[in-house]
Formats: structure tokens, C-alpha cells, sequence
DNA sequence: GAGTTTGAAACT
DNA sequence: CAGTTTCAAACTC
């Protein structure tokens, strides 16, 4: 048994540490105390080692991680449970909330898990002291295991019992798994004290000590953390924060996130949920809300992903955890510890797992994020911006998984969103970003204002709002509907509707707007994950990596000025522009039309060549070569050629309808023709990268490429077997393979009203996280 | 702050 | 599908 191994190890520090009655039940309870060690030894670990890798490092080795987890974390517990519990014996009240808070992340952690949705299981983890802890672990070593590891933690929870001998079992085979029974036990933990009364008590209030310690500890360990886990966190913190965090935590936005039914439903339904007025006071709500917010939301959560096990109780944990959320979150991140430390883990968790993506998506998610990514686009920034709404649903896991990061965050949206939304986040700790806050402040008023107001003084654009007068704000010219954010005081819009008030409204409208333009609330730019924030995109292309999906119409801007979508998202005009006398600055049309028929040449010519041949080399080439053709290429090559190779296998499988509008389709008709020619060989190169900048136009353009494809690639060589493989590789090509097999389970996610365009929009979150992955 | 310009979105 | 209108942001003064 793992409880009672556990348990027997637990006592000795405990008793060390202290003779009291309370301490020694506390031990009995051994599956609370050993989930304790193990996150406080991590977070002890990390806070000594001062480095994530020290963190990750003990995960990596199970062995030694366990012993030093259980002694360190006998140690802190021993210390915890003694000086705390007793205190927890006073103050009931708090003790109890937090031990729910706790329960209720776990619990939230799992059923994310089990949902398939990454940024859900992120989330909750966060806010789990232990969770966090054991989160950075995992994101240090980039195991793709989160996602699985939660699952388990989710059955422990309905199953302590079994759970705890899993995770045992699991901890010994693996690092992973050991991982796994961390979290399942720290969930069978919380779960157990649920259920059992005596012990909520008792761990409620090792719980709020241990969140209060661990907090503590975890700043430390934030401090330590190296300056790209930084940024992580401050990325998943603004995002999370300022954001999706805040409206979801005051609405319960974990839930929301979990089932990604439809990112802009989700939204909006936090939203409303939450309510404005709640969002503002979130602590005095909190209880009443809470339930109604958290049984809304699993009733979502259970129709988005139907498969979530969640018990009553572990609803109501969750509800005591958003609460809790919602009240760090408002207090604010800089007021106290353990706000920053629920923040912190909370995004660090996020960006581990599946990263920030996750949690900015889920702001954005419903809608596409234009308008982050074209705030942030000002500000210099790309601004990524969520998949199609409807490609946010809930997808397959364990392609993101494998992916890591990225692609967990991906996966349930495009790999392109996330990555986006990292761009974006970024922005938003440099200051401003527009569409979290937004969505925050919708959702959270008076947090979200603060936040608001801060980022305001950075960036004076993210203040802004829409001013819309005879839109009801419930068209795309709406800025805050096409961001798929509520209307909040800031917008200067009249008779608008776009509040939670009309949610029904909101939802529909959006519905017939996809339905006429699947692609209508899908980010507007993609930026390459590779050209990623890191080099700067240097050597693909543009400065921007990413493309404009439509392309812009420009005829007097001469994509110069803000007018201009290309240049105002940060991107480079692409084939799909339709711009006249193009000068933007982030690459000119012409330089894509260029490459693209130098790609039409390539393929030409490797036609000649061998299809065979070359479709063996394609799939080689493809996985290794992804990324020196996305960095060969200038700008991102026209995104027909990319549109060919990812329509190929997308197409393959399942012709996506097109959306009636998703492009005019000039440079489509050439780019298709293009792709069909070089199919393999050169798509492999430009494809790669045109693809990861453009996935959004293939995904419209797809069907021609899909026929190209076919015909081209008569093997299905290049498809399935390397997609198998898949995640493998992330980088573009890998984008590919991904795409291909992702392409027919895809479909399904969609779900919304377009099938046809969900479908693109599936391959565009496809497409793009093939690039999130290329550049991890 | 008001007015103009611009191009996307929506409509026919 | 193309052309026109509507709309709100971007921009200028």
C-alpha cells in the first residue's frame, strides 16, 4: 500500500517535529501527508536548488525523488502540520476552505485531465500547492505524462483506494507515473478528506498551512526560476490573470476551460455565469455563486465532454477552489504570498502542462483573439490568436501530449493559438494585453479593472474597447465580440449586446457568423511557434513568421498602417493578400507569390524526379527538415504551398467543406496547383513552412490541396505512418504528419455549426501546433 | 475631440 | 461570386 508506506514514513518526521495528538492523526491520515511531503519536498527542492532543473531532476529520478520527497516532505509537513494544524484546529472555517480549495483543484486537475483538456487539468493543478510544485517538474521535463498523470489522479480521486496502490505501482515503473501518484495522491487526499469529515477539518487546515507555506515556497522557487520559466509564469500569470484566470475563477472559468466545447461558449457562459457584479465581489459570492457557477459548469463540462466523472462533492471542491482562485486573484497578484502563489502556479502549471496557451485561450478561446493579437500586434508583437473558436474544442490528448507544452495547449485549440497566445501573453506582462483583460474584466470586474488599469499605464491600447454604435456589438466589427470577449465598461459601444445579459444572443450571433465564416472568429494572423518569440522568427522569414490567414485587401495603406490586418497582427503580407503597392514592413506579398512559385519550380522539377522517391525523402525530410525549410524560407512561403502539404493529409481523410468565404482564392487556385505539383518533395520545404505561418488559409483552402495531395501522394506513406508517430515531430513537418492523423479525429471535435469550416479549423489548430512543436 | 480615411464585414 | 453598402477602427487635424 502506498498510504501506508507513506504513512510510515510520514510519522517518523512528524513525530519528530512534534508530539501533538493532532499531528499524530494527521499522520495516520497518510495519504494527506505524503501528497504534502512530495509537493513540499519538491517545492523545498526547487526552492534550495533555486533551479527548475534541480525540480525536475527529482522527478526524473523516481527513485531518489521519492525518498528526498518523502523525507523533505515529511520534514515540511511534520512542520506544517504542527505549527498549522494546530492553528487549523482554532480557525475551522479557513482551515476547511482551503482543504476544500485543495480538494477541489485536484479534483478540478483530474476531471480536466480526464476531459482531455489540458489547460483545465493546468489550471487546477496551479492552484494546488503540492500541484504546483510537481507541475513545474513535469513541465521541466517536458513530459508529455501530464496529461495521463492527471487522468490517473482523476480515477484515484473517484477511486482513493486504487488510486494510491496505481500510484505506487506507477511511481516505481515511472518518473511519470511516479508524478501521477503525486498528484492522485495528493487528489485521493483531498478527495479522502472530503468525503471523510474528520479529516476535512484536519486537512483543510494543513491544506490552507500548506497552501500558505507552499505558497511561500513556491515564490521562492518562482524567484529561482530561470528567466525563461519566468517568463513562463509571468506569461501564464497575465494571461491566466489578467484574463481567463480571473473571469474564470470568479465564474469557475476551470470548468469552462476544461470542456472547450466551443471557446467562445465558453467564454461568454463564464461570463454570464460569474456574472459582473459577482466578478467584483467575488469572496462575498463566493458561496453562492460558487455553487451555481460550478453546477452550471459541470453541467457543461459534462455535456462538452460527457466523460467527466466528477462526483458532487468533488464539484463542490472545485467550487471551493475557484473560489479560491477568484479570491487570490482578486486580492492581487503583488498583495499577498500565497495570491502570488496561486498565480504563479497557476500559470506556471499552466505553462508546464500545457502551457500558457491553455489559459490564454481560454480567455480567448471562444472567439478567436484578433484582437489581442492585433492589440499586441501594435504594441510589436505578434499576436497569436486563438484557433477558430470552434477549433477549440476538445480534441485528442494525446497528440498534445506528446507534443508537450505546446501542444497540450494546442491540442484542445490550435498549437497556433497557443503559441499565439504566448506572444500574446507576453505582451500582456510587458503591459497590455487587451483581450485578457477584457475577457478578466468581463468576467471579474473589479480585479480585472485593476489589472486593467495597469496594464492600461503599460499599453494605452489595451484599455481600449470597442465604441460600436449601430453593430450591437455583435458583429465583427465589434472588436470585443471578434475577440469573443463580453463588452465591459471600457467599451464606449451603444445599445450593445454583447453582455452576458444576452448571452443567448451572443452565442447565436456568433453561431451565424460562423456559419457563414467558419473562419471568422479564428485569429486573423498565425505566427509560427518556431519563429516564436525566442529568435524572433529570424530565420524563417518575415519578421513575423506568421501570416495573415485571409490576407489583407489594403489599396491606400499600402499595408503600412494599421489599416492593414497583415500589419497590424505583425505578420508579413502573404499570397492570400489581395493588398495593392504592398510595403509592409513585416514581408511583402510579392516576396510570398516569389517563393511561391520558386516552390511551384521545386516541385515541378521533383516531380520529374520520382514521386516515390521523393515522397520517402518527403517523409525524412519532413520530420528533419522542417525546420531548415521553415528558416530557408524568407517569409513564410505562401500559405498555398503550406495550405497544399497540411490539405494533403487533412484532405486525405476528410474533405473539409470550405467556408463560403474563407478566401477569395486567387493565390489558393495557384497555391493548390503549386502544392499538387511539388506535393512531397518541395512541399516538404516550403510547406513546412508556409504551413506553419499560413495553416489558416490551408485550412480554407484545403480542399484543393486535399485533392493535390491524393493525387500526389499516391503513398500514404508520408500521412499515416510519420503522423503515427506524430508528435514526434512537432516541428512543422512533424505539423504535418500531425495534421494527417489528427485530421480525421478532428472533425468530430469541431462540432459546431460548421462541420465543413470546424474541420479547417481543426487543421489549423493542427497545423499550428505542429509548429508550436517545431520550435520547443 | 471631431472629422476623415480606410478597409473589413455585411449585404445584395 | 462580384459589387455595393455599412461599419467601426485608425488616423489626422
Amino acid at each position: 500500500m502506498d498510504t501506508p508506506d507513506r504513512a510510515a514514513a510520514q510519522p517518523p518526521p512528524a513525530s519528530r517535529a512534534e508530539d501533538s495528538p493532532v499531528f499524530s492523526f494527521i499522520n495516520n491520515l497518510s495519504p494527506i501527508e505524503p501528497l504534502k511531503s512530495a509537493y513540499n519536498a519538491s517545492s523545498i527542492q526547487g526552492y534550495q536548488s533555486i533551479n527548475i532543473t534541480s525540480v525536475s531532476s527529482i522527478f526524473t529520478s523516481p527513485h531518489d525523488n521519492a525518498h528526498k520527497e518523502t523525507r523533505l516532505a515529511k520534514s515540511s509537513l511534520g512542520e506544517i502540520s504542527e505549527s498549522e494544524v494546530c492553528a487549523g484546529g482554532s480557525k475551522t472555517n479557513k482551515p476547511a476552505k482551503s482543504s476544500n480549495a485543495v480538494r477541489l483543484f485536484a479534483c478540478a486537475s483530474t476531471v480536466t485531465r480526464e476531459t482531455h483538456t489540458v489547460t483545465c487539468s493546468d489550471v487546477a493543478d496551479p492552484p494546488t500547492g503540492p500541484c504546483d510544485l510537481a507541475q513545474p517538474a513535469q513541465f521541466d521535463n517536458g513530459s508529455p505524462d501530464h496529461n495521463t498523470t492527471p487522468c490517473h489522479g482523476v480515477r484515484s480521486d473517484l477511486k482513493q483506494e486504487k488510486c494510491r496502490k496505481l500510484d505506487v505501482v506507477q511511481t516505481v515503473k515511472n518518473t511519470v507515473e511516479k508524478r501521477k501518484c503525486l498528484f492522485s495522491t495528493e487528489i485521493q487526499l483531498l478527495d479522502g478528506g472530503q468525503p471523510v469529515n474528520d479529516s476535512d477539518d484536519v486537512l483543510g487546515c494543513e491544506w490552507s498551512d500548506l497552501i500558505s507555506t507552499t505558497s511561500g515556497e513556491l515564490l521562492a522557487f518562482d524567484s529561482t526560476m530561470d528567466d525563461h520559466h519566468r517568463g513562463m509564469h509571468l506569461a501564464a500569470k497575465n494571461a491566466e490573470s489578467c484574463g481567463y484566470l480571473l473571469s474564470k475563477l470568479t465564474g469557475g472559468g476551470e470548468i469552462s476551460d476544461r470542456a472547450h466545447p466551443s471557446a467562445s461558449g465558453q467564454v461568454y457562459y463564464q461570463e454570464i455565469v460569474m456574472g459582473e457584479d459577482q466578478a467584483e465581489n467575488p469572496q462575498i459570492f463566493q458561496d453562492g455563486q460558487q455553487t451555481i457557477s460550478t453546477e452550471e459548469i459541470q453541467d457543461n463540462i459534462y455535456e462538452a465532454n460527457g466523460c467527466i466523472p466528477l462526483d458532487y462533492k468533488v464539484e463542490s471542491q472545485q467550487r471551493g477552489i475557484r473560489r479560491r482562485c477568484l479570491v487570490f486573484e482578486a486580492a492581487g497578484f503583488s498583495n499577498t504570498v500565497v495570491q502570488k502563489e496561486t498565480v504563479e502556479s497557476l500559470s506556471v502549471s499552466t505553462c508546464k502542462g500545457k502551457s500558457h496557451v491553455q489559459t490564454q485561450p481560454r480567455g480567448l478561446r471562444g472567439i478567436g483573439l484578433h484582437l489581442n493579437a492585433l492589440a499586441l500586434t501594435p504594441k510589436g508583437k505578434m499576436a497569436s490568436q486563438d484557433p477558430m473558436a470552434s477549433g477549440l474544442h476538445p480534441s485528442s490528448g494525446s497528440e498534445k501530449d506528446v507534443h508537450g507544452k505546446f501542444l497540450s495547449a494546442g491540442e484542445n485549440f490550435p498549437d497556433s493559438g497557443g503559441e499565439l497566445l504566448e506572444f500574446p501573453m507576453d505582451d500582456c506582462s510587458a503591459g497590455g494585453f487587451p483581450v485578457n483583460d477584457h475577457v478578466s474584466s468581463q468576467s471579474v470586474s473589479p480585479q480585472k479593472k485593476r489589472r486593467k488599469t495597469d496594464n492600461n499605464g503599460d499599453d494605452g491600447e489595451a484599455c481600449k474597447r470597442c465604441s460600436c454604435k449601430k453593430s450591437k456589438c455583435l458583429k465583427l466589427y465589434c472588436e470585443c465580440f471578434a475577440a469573443g470577449v463580453y463588452c465591459s465598461e471600457p467599451c464606449s459601444c451603444q445599445g450593445c449586446l454583447n453582455k452576458p445579459i444576452h448571452e443567448e444572443i451572443v452565442l447565436s450571433t456568433r453561431k451565424q457568423i460562423e456559419f457563414r465564416n467558419p473562419l471568422a472568429f479564428a485569429p486573423k494572423v498565425i505566427r509560427m511557434s518556431d519563429a516564436g518569440p525566442e529568435t524572433g522568427e529570424d530565420p524563417n522569414s518575415t519578421p513575423a513568421s506568421a501570416r495573415h490567414k485571409r490576407g489583407c485587401n489594403c489599396k491606400k495603406s499600402s499595408c503600412l498602417k494599421k489599416y492593414c490586418e497583415c500589419y497590424q497582427g505583425g505578420v508579413g503580407c502573404s499570397s492570400n493578400c489581395r493588398c495593392e503597392s504592398c510595403k509592409n514592413t513585416f514581408g511583402r506579398r510579392d516576396a510570398d507569390t516569389e517563393l511561391t512559385e520558386e516552390m511551384k519550380q521545386e516541385g515541378e522539377q521533383a516531380e520529374n524526379c520520382g514521386k516515390e522517391k521523393e515522397n520517402d525523402q518527403q517523409k525524412a525530410n519532413l520530420q528533419n527538415e522542417d525546420h531548415p525549410l521553415l528558416e530557408l524560407v524568407p517569409i513564410t512561403p505562401p500559405f498555398d504551398l503550406s495550405s497544399s502539404l497540411l490539405k494533403l493529409p487533412n484532405f486525405s481523410s476528410a474533405k473539409p467543406p470550405r467556408p463560403s468565404k474563407a478566401r477569395s482564392g486567387n493565390s489558393r487556385s495557384s497555391a493548390s496547383k503549386v502544392t499538387a505539383t511539388l506535393q512531397s518533395c518541395k512541399s516538404s520545404k516550403v510547406a513546412g513552412s508556409a504551413i506553419d505561418e499560413e495553416m489558416p488559409d490551408i485550412l480554407k483552402e484545403a480542399d484543393s490541396p486535399n485533392n493535390c495531395v491524393k493525387t500526389t501522394s499516391p503513398n500514404g506513406k508520408r500521412v499515416s505512418p510519420p503522423h503515427n508517430a506524430l508528435s514526434i515531430s512537432p516541428s512543422r513537418k512533424g505539423g504535418r504528419k500531425l495534421i494527417l492523423k489528427s485530421i480525421p479525429s478532428f472533425p468530430s471535435l469541431m462540432g459546431e455549426s460548421n462541420s465543413g469550416s470546424t474541420m479547417n479549423d481543426t487543421e489549423n489548430a493542427f497545423s499550428t501546433s505542429p509548429l508550436v512543436l517545431g520550435p520547443s
